[in-house]
DNA sequence: TCTGGGGTCCTAGGACCC
DNA sequence: TCTGGGGTCCTAGGACCC
C-alpha cells in the first residue's frame, strides 16, 4: 500500500515576508508589483478576510482594504526558503517530487514499511519542524496516491493535516464542485456542468465516455479514474531539464511606438540570454509573444541552425519575428522565449564524441552512428543531421 | 483605475517524405 | 481516368497550474 504526502506551504510569498519581518504578522498583506496594472500574487489570510485573493487586480484589493500592506515580489528570498523547505522534507525521504516553488509530493511507502508508525504523527512532526526552522506553515495531505494527496492538502489550511483514502473519499471528495478538481480549470468546468457534471462525484459516476473524451481530450479516462480514487502515477524525484526559458512584460501603457517596443524586446532578450547562461541551457527555437490591447495574443516561433544562448543571435531572430508579425496596433504585452532548451554541457560532449567518430569512420558508419545516437539520447536526429551538414 | 509572469502539456493542421 | 496512407516535424493556439 502506497503512502503519499502532498505538502503545501500556505500563502507562501506572504508568509515568507512575515518570516523575515515579524512586524508584518497579523496584518492584511499582499505580494504584488506596484504598477497600475499589477495583480496580487499572494494574499495573507488576514487580507483574504477582505475578499482579496490571488490574481485580483491590485487597485481592487486596495479598494477592499484601506490599510492593506503591499510588498514587492522577492524571488531570491522565496527561492532560498523553498530550498530550505525541501531540504527539511528530504531529511525524511529522498523520494520527493518538487511540484512547484511551494509544494511537493513525497512517497513514504518505503519509510512506513521500515518504521511502522502513524502517518499523522509524522505529518505533525514535519509541520512543527518546518515552522520552527523557517516560520512557515504548511498543510499536508496523506493518501494512497498523488491525486488524492493533492486534493487532501487543500482541504484544511493553514497547518491542516487531512487523510483522504479509500474509506472516506466518497464522503469528502465527491461533494466538491467540479471546478475544485485538480486539472479542471475555468474553461472545462462550465463545459462539464453543461452535460450535468456538477461535482467530482458526478464525474466518478458518469457513463458517457465519448462525451467526456470530447470535452477533456486524451486525459478523460485518467480524470474519471482520479474521481474514483485511482491514480497510478509515480512520485517523480528525478527532476528533468527545463524545457523553455522566457521573459514577458506588460507595458505600463499600450503602445504602437516601435522604438519603445524594440527597446523592450532588447531588455527581455538580455534577461532571457542571461538566465539561459546561468542555467547552462541552449536552444534552437526562439519565440516572441505579442498581446494587443484587447488581450488578443499572437505567438511566433522559429527554428535556427545552431543551439545558442547568445544575446546577438537571439535578438536578430527576435527582431525578424517582430518585424514580420507586428501589425501596427497598440501592444499590451511583449514576451521573448527560448524553447526546446537542452543542457549545454551534455550537448558539447555529444558534439565532441560525434566529431571523434566522424574522423575515424566512413560516411556509412556515420549514418549508423546518427541512428544510434538518436536512439540512445534525448537529442533528435535533426540535431545530428544539422551538425553533419554544417561541418561538411 | 482595469485584469502578471513563470512554466508544462495537448491539439490540430500543414509540409514533407516514402 | 483524377489523385493513398502512414509517419514525423514544426507551428500556433489554448488550457491549466502556481
Amino acid at each position: 500500500m502506497q503512502i503519499i504526502f502532498h505538502i503545501d506551504l500556505n500563502a507562501f510569498y506572504a508568509s515568507a515576508e512575515v518570516s523575515v519581518d515579524p512586524t508584518l504578522e497579523g496584518k492584511p498583506l499582499v505580494i504584488s508589483g506596484n504598477s497600475r496594472r499589477a495583480i496580487v500574487s499572494t494574499a495573507s489570510y488576514e487580507a483574504r478576510k477582505y475578499g482579496i485573493h490571488s490574481a485580483m487586480p491590485l487597485f481592487q484589493a486596495k479598494q477592499l482594504c484601506k490599510n492593506l500592506v503591499i510588498k514587492p515580489v522577492n524571488f531570491t528570498l522565496y527561492r532560498n526558503l523553498s530550498q530550505s523547505f525541501f531540504e527539511i522534507i528530504r531529511s525524511y525521504s529522498s523520494i520527493l517530487e518538487v511540484a512547484s516553488i511551494d509544494e511537493c509530493y513525497v512517497d513514504f511507502s518505503d519509510y512506513f514499511s521500515k518504521h511502522p508508525s502513524n502517518p499523522v504523527l509524522l505529518a505533525k512532526q514535519i509541520q512543527n519542524e518546518v515552522y520552527e526552522q523557517l516560520k512557515l506553515k504548511c498543510s499536508i495531505g496523506i493518501s494512497p496516491n498523488k491525486f488524492m494527496a493533492k486534493m487532501a492538502s487543500d482541504m484544511k489550511k493553514p497547518m491542516g493535516i487531512t487523510v483522504l483514502n479509500r474509506h472516506n473519499y466518497k464522503e469528502l471528495m465527491w461533494p466538491l464542485d467540479i471546478s475544485d478538481m485538480f486539472g479542471v480549470g475555468k474553461k472545462t468546468a462550465p463545459r462539464l456542468k453543461e452535460v450535468g457534471i456538477l461535482t467530482i462525484g458526478d464525474v466518478a459516476n458518469y457513463d458517457n465516455y465519448n462525451k467526456l473524451r470530447q470535452i477533456i481530450g486524451k486525459n478523460a479516462l485518467l480524470l474519471y479514474r482520479k474521481a474514483n480514487g485511482i491514480d497510478t502515477s509515480k512520485v517523480n524525484y528525478q527532476k528533468g531539464e527545463l524545457k523553455s526559458v522566457g521573459h514577458s512584460t506588460t507595458l505600463q501603457f499600450d503602445t504602437a511606438d516601435v522604438v519603445v517596443l524594440n527597446d523592450t524586446l532588447k531588455e527581455l532578450t538580455m534577461k532571457v540570454s542571461k538566465r539561459a547562461k546561468d542555467k547552462n541551457l541552449i536552444s534552437n527555437s526562439i519565440g516572441i509573444t505579442l498581446k494587443y490591447s484587447r488581450f488578443e495574443t499572437v505567438s511566433r516561433q522559429t527554428l535556427i541552425n545552431d543551439y545558442t544562448n547568445e544575446y546577438e543571435t537571439i535578438i536578430s531572430t527576435v527582431k525578424y519575428l517582430f518585424d514580420n508579425n507586428f501589425d501596427g496596433r497598440p501592444v499590451r504585452l511583449l514576451g521573448v522565449s527560448l524553447n526546446n532548451t537542452i543542457n549545454q554541457t551534455k550537448y558539447l560532449k555529444q558534439m565532441n564524441l560525434f566529431e571523434d567518430i566522424k574522423h575515424k569512420s566512413s560516411n556509412n558508419h556515420i549514418e549508423d552512428f546518427i541512428k544510434n545516437v538518436n536512439h540512445k539520447s534525448n537529442y533528435k536526429l535533426m540535431t545530428a543531421a544539422q551538425l553533419l551538414n554544417k561541418k561538411e
